[in-house]
DNA sequence: GGCTGGTATGTAACGGTATAACATTTCGAA
DNA sequence: TTCGAAATGTTATACCGTTACATACCAGCC
């Protein structure tokens, strides 16, 4: 719901739009990996495509609480982990929820910038830092399986002073 | 004393010293910050340092109960978050643990290479990966608080076949 | 149709992580 | 020595995530 604003990237989008064609997605992406997106892992997708803030588990079951009964956590981590599996949703290990994947489909890297003001999480999939991420581990012979890159800080929109300032 | 397994840090090294010079070092660091290295929070600082593997709050509290009566969880985190705040232990969002600081003292940013074999956290401090980071944000105008950089994979020593390579 | 097996969902209980609220003790400085 | 701040102790509780087991759904097949 809440838009921020200048280069934070999840800014000031038709977020209606936004919703609607990462469930087009969705459904493609399900339909070609032979996956089934099943109304009850559709509708944790929708939640966490509310807005572009993480939500945790137990948050997921209270909004489905809003039409029905509250489904029990087993029921939301099992759709959870089908929804990561696919690459629909990212788990954020620094505050222990999730975020729906940005740019679904597009096999990618990910790292996430959060902002401590408003919540927003921007997902940036950044070559240079993906790079050196590899080049840390190659140079100690690390073989890397799942390198996590969570930025907390404070987004264009809520540092006082500078405001709407993006400088790339 | 060469580093068997080539560059993972952490590898065959006089632990006992590594040991003694961190808590010489943890000392002389509250000192110049008057902060009190107390009795309790010095036994939660070497439960960290007897091995170069994350440990979990709840598992300090059932290694400090073998020499008394087990702490409280209130006590373990009250000790981390002191040991944090001087920069003695970081806390590992991917694991929910806690680790010793390989090297205290010197203000750093640091990132972790994770072993999902044996364990062991080797703690770098690579600046073209900080740099990398830094950039990333600046690019969309993100005022970095918090970087974590947290790689989960295969040590040189757990990774079948190809051993004792390192090569930087 | 009615098996049959795999996938998905439902239910209950529990274990691990972390904090809140409040009482007591310790310690250093006035 | 008294006083206030820091540290510790105690209890309860909230939040995150999993285990174990039961049931329902949905193919493909006889």
């Amino acid at each position: 719901m809440t838009h921020a604003t200048a280069a934070f990237p999840e800014s000031r989008h038709d977020h209606a739009d936004c919703v609607e064609r990462t469930l087009a997605a969705a459904e493609r992406i399900c339909r070609d990996r032979q996956a089934r997106l099943t109304p009850q892992r559709r509708r944790v997708l929708e939640v966490l495509l509310a807005d572009h803030v993480a939500v945790g588990a137990y948050e997921i079951a209270d909004r489905l609480a809003e039409n029905g009964r509250r489904p029990a956590p087993t029921i939301i981590y099992r759709a959870l982990d089908f929804l990561i599996e696919v690459g629909l949703v990212h788990r954020l290990a620094s505050l222990n929820a999730f975020i729906a994947c940005g740019h679904p489909g597009s096999a990618h890297g990910a790292q996430f910038l959060i902002c401590n003001g408003c919540g927003l999480v921007a997902e940036i999939s950044d070559p240079r830092l993906a790079g050196a991420v590899a080049e840390a581990a190659r140079r100690v012979d690390f073989a890397v399986l799942r390198p996590i890159v969570e930025i907390t800080g404070r987004c264009p929109a809520c540092r006082p002073g500078l405001r709407g300032r993006g400088d790339a």
